[in-house]
DNA sequence: CGAACCCTTGACAGAAATCAACTAAGGTGG
DNA sequence: CCACCTTAGTTGATTTCTGTCAAGGGTTCG
């Protein structure tokens, strides 16, 4: 484990209010990696022996079954993913590969859980991370069960905006067919989709969204903090990244 | 707050390990009260006051979005709900209302942010508790995104079956109109599905189903502990009863 | 007995997946 | 540097699935 990451993650909600003794204990097991773009570091079902947190680089979770896959979720650094399995000493429900080339860093799950009986601070903190992946993915849910496929589109396309600070026009950060996977519809479907809301509000060129009509696309999708944010409140695997903002000349 | 219904909660996941004295502290500041079917306890968007348990009858667990509405899941005792609200004091995500005449607990949210902090066994039962019904979510949302409609509905029977000790009869508990939003559709679709499933080995007559080929509907379902169970980790509103046997004579 | 309400069925319209073809961009290797 | 290959994205044609609307049967409950 190298020093010059211990920072970084110690400022993670996570793991800032613990004792530092106790958070120097769950970093003396831990491993530091390097890996290239497109390798799976997880594959869903197997045992949960590692907590992984993304220091630099981007990993997709996703979940298949037979030969269908579907985008889960991206996380950025710096965030964990699969702490849910780990304190179950449960199969991972979803598998997680590298996006780009990663710097990662894996916690041997049974010092995990043996921390928290003794550091409350740290539960605490395991408790809100976890109270706040699960409302992200019953918003995820609510989302796929309420809103047809172009309402999904817009509210995401929205959120988006929200968080590049409302600007008018920003950058997608991840392929459109990953985010058509996480949206619950094809690429063919989400490119047609996006063509499609040019008359209700919104404008995409390749990886540049422009928001020609804030207020005809907020009607149309009719965002809500009940679906769509205020914030992603969790960080384990059930969000797409926040694009970056073009701010006008 | 009665004392015949301490025993009950007391025995709780939640609950079954904390100090006695704590248990007794949160349990204090609690109502106790019995509510006629068909009544709304909790409206989506709400702050989050109390954590409600479910001590005698159900609760349906849904959410809306403009005139839509989802079944999100049904608690039945003892369970609780909206724990993940509480926790982060946000604003409830889902509704909730009886579907019988029930008996429901609340405690103060407040009593309860506060017993974890000096309880760690409580708060070790509340990470348990979250990280099982957050990964009852991520099934149910993978569910939504990787089968279609037919394959949902004999999964979930499937599921019903091996939850009533793998009895080829069984019963529903809850009506189908209800299962058909749990699962994403509509009532109608879950009636022509149903015809359907009859060439895949099960037939359903009213509320009573019947699994005439096991090993037919097993392919067809392809039911994946990742998916479908093994059983449901966490009762925080996201998945429906377990039906009652029919045992052959 | 009537009034709801649930469930079912049929007919239809709309939505989404699939299949196929084509473009454009990026990377590789000669 | 260019030819080639791969892959993401788009578009069109088609089929399949799903929701909507409407009607009728059955049940429950007042």
């Amino acid at each position: 484990m190298r020093i010059d990451e211990l920072p970084s993650i110690r400022h993670l909600p996570l793991f800032c209010n613990m004792a530092t003794e106790n958070f120097e204990a769950l970093m003396r097991g831990a491993y530091s990696q390097s890996f290239p773009a497109g390798m799976q570091l997880v594959e869903q079902g197997a045992p949960a022996d590692f907590l992984f947190i993304v220091v630099e680089g981007a990993v997709e979770m996703y979940a298949g079954w037979g030969k269908r896959e579907s985008t889960m979720g991206v996380i950025r650094p710096v965030g964990c993913f699969i702490l849910a399995a780990c304190i179950k000493d449960a199969p991972y429900l979803m598998s997680a590969r590298t996006l780009q080339p990663s710097k990662i860093v894996m916690l041997p799950a049974p010092d995990l859980r043996a921390v928290f009986r003794r550091d409350t601070e740290f539960a605490v903190s395991v408790i809100n991370e976890l109270a706040g992946a699960f409302r992200t993915v019953i918003r995820h849910a609510k989302g796929l069960k309420l809103r047809d496929a172009r309402q999904r589109i817009a509210a995401y396309l929205l959120e988006q905006s929200r968080y590049a600070d409302n600007a008018n026009s920003f950058v997608l950060q991840v392929e459109k067919r990953l985010i058509a996977s996480y949206l619950g519809m094809t690429p063919e479907n989400l490119s047609r989709g996006l063509r499609q809301l040019e008359t209700e509000g919104v404008r995409v060129k390749g990886m540049e969204v422009t928001v020609t009509d804030r207020d005809r696309l907020t009607e149309f999708a009719a965002p809500n903090v009940l679906l769509d944010g205020p914030d992603p409140e969790g960080s384990d695997g059930i969000c797409l990244p926040p694009p970056t903002a073009i701010h006008p000349v």
